[in-house]
DNA sequence: GCTTTATTGTCACGTGGGTGACAATAAAGG
DNA sequence: CCTTTATTGTCACCCACGTGACAATAAAGC
C-alpha cells in the first residue's frame, strides 16, 4: 500500500486547488478534512443517497457513473487529482446523482459542505446553497437529463424531456399535468435530438397508451407514467 | 405591446426568486437591474461571445440552443419565468455556451454578475467566481460535452470525449498529448454511449488518419485534429 | 515460462431511427 | 371567409450502430 501522502498547503498549491484562498484559509480547511485511502473499484457513494460531504481527490482517478434504463452503466466522468467532486452537497437537500468509485487506487479527503463554504468563502452556508440552487441548479437538471439520455431509446428520451417540461411549465389539471406551452413536434425533436417524423410517431404511441393526451395544441401529461416509460425508479427525482 | 411590468419585491417573491435574500437586498439588486422587452425570436446573446450579464426572466419563455456539427440547432433548454440564466457570467473569463433567444415575447431584466454576487451574498466577486469555477466548472464541462453529443456521430462523440480527457489527463509528448490513463475500449464505449465493437473500429480509423496513435496501452492524441473531427470551430473551447 | 484472464479485432445480421416526399389538417393573416 | 402557411400524419427506403459470436493478442497471476 502506498504511504500516506502529506496534505499541507504546499500540496494544495501544487494541485492548483482553491487558488483564491489564503494560506490561512487553506490551513483551516485542511484541519477539518479527513483523509481516506480507497482501493480500486471501491464505491465511495451511490446515486440516490443523501449528499453530505464534499470530496477532494489527491491522487488516483475517480469514476462517476450512472445506471441506464437497460441496467448498463454510463460512465459520466473521470476525476483527476486536484478536483473537487460530490458537489451536489453544496445544494440544499440534494441526493447523489452519480455513483463514485475508485478507478485506480486513490487518496481522497472529505469535508462537510458547510465547513467548506464558511471556511473558504466566509458566508453562511444556507445563503450560499440557496444561491447555488437558484443558479447552477438548472445546469444540474440539464446534466441529469443529458446523462440519462445515454443508452435510452427515443421513447425514453421523450419521456424524460416531457418530465422536465412538466416540472417547469406544468399546471395541475383534472386530467393530469398541463404544459402551458405551445410546443411543436419539431421543438421536441430538437430537444431530444431526433427527427420530427419519429417524434410524431412516438407521441401518438404515447397518447395511445394514455401516457399523455392532447387538448388542442396543449399537452397534458401524466408524470408517473412518464417516469415509468423513462425507465426511472419511482423514487428518483 | 404588453405594458411594462412592475418589478418590485412583491413580484420577486411571487416568482419565488432569491428566497434567501432579505427585502433590503432584493430592493438593492432591483435598483441595479434594467428591464428589457424582447420580441419573439430576438436573440439575446449568441454562443461564443463574452459573458458579461446575468439575466432574470420575468415573463415569457426563453430558449437556449446550440449549433450542432451538421448546422442543425440543438434545443438545450427552455427557461420559465422566475429563472436566472446566462450564468456562465458567474465564472471567470467564460464565454456563452448557448444562444439565448425569446421563444415568446418576454420581459427580461439583467444585472452585472459582480453586482449580483456582492449584493445578494455580500462576498467579493473574484473569490466567488473562483470557487464556482473550481466546483461547478466541472459540471459545466460535462454539460458542454453532453449537449455537443446531440446530433453527433459516434466518431464525433469519441473525438469530443478524447478532447475532454486530453485536457484533464494529458501531458505533452513529442508526438502529441499523451493520456496518462489506461482506458479500455469498453471504458470509452461507456463514456460515449456506444458499443465496444464500434469503438474499436472507430479508434482504428482515427489512428489510421493520424488523429491519434497507441503506445502500448497509452493513447497519444492530437487535440487540433480531434477538434476538427468533432466538428468544432477552431476557436471553440 | 506457462496458464488464465482481459482486451482487441473482425465478421454477419438485425433494427431503430434518419431522410425525403407528400397528403391531411389546423392555424394565421388579410 | 378564404387564402396562405405551419404543423401533423404516413410511408418507403437506407444506414449507422447494436448484438452475438469468435479468433487473435496482450496482460496478469502463479
Amino acid at each position: 500500500m502506498a504511504r500516506t501522502p502529506v496534505l499541507n498547503v504546499t500540496t494544495i498549491r501544487r494541485l492548483k486547488a482553491f487558488p483564491w484562498a489564503s494560506d490561512q484559509q487553506v490551513e483551516r480547511i485542511l484541519s477539518q478534512m479527513d483523509l481516506h485511502h480507497i482501493e480500486k473499484r471501491t464505491v465511495l457513494f451511490n446515486e440516490g443517497v443523501p449528499s453530505d460531504s464534499v470530496y477532494f481527490l489527491i491522487s488516483g482517478v475517480v469514476k462517476l457513473s450512472l445506471r441506464s434504463p437497460d441496467e448498463e452503466r454510463v460512465l459520466v466522468s473521470l476525476i483527476s487529482p486536484g478536483e473537487l467532486f460530490g458537489i451536489t452537497s453544496l445544494m440544499p437537500g440534494m441526493y447523489r446523482a452519480f455513483r463514485s468509485e475508485a478507478f485506480s487506487d486513490c487518496w481522497v479527503s472529505s469535508v462537510r459542505p458547510d465547513v467548506f463554504v464558511t471556511t473558504l468563502l466566509n458566508v453562511p452556508f444556507t445563503d450560499f446553497s440557496a444561491l447555488m440552487e437558484g443558479t447552477v441548479g438548472r445546469w444540474f437538471a440539464l446534466l441529469y437529463r443529458y446523462t440519462h439520455f445515454q443508452g435510452s431509446s427515443l421513447r425514453q428520451k421523450l419521456a424524460l424531456a416531457l418530465l422536465e417540461l412538466a416540472q417547469k411549465f406544468g399546471t395541475q389539471d383534472a386530467r393530469g399535468t398541463m404544459l402551458i406551452l405551445q410546443l411543436t413536434h419539431e421543438d421536441l425533436a430538437d430537444l431530444v435530438g431526433a427527427s420530427r417524423q419519429k417524434v410524431t410517431e412516438h407521441m401518438q404511441e404515447l397518447a395511445r397508451q394514455q401516457v399523455l393526451l392532447r387538448d388542442g395544441r396543449k399537452l397534458i401529461v401524466h408524470p408517473d407514467r412518464l417516469r415509468e416509460v423513462a425507465g426511472l425508479l419511482l423514487d428518483e427525482k
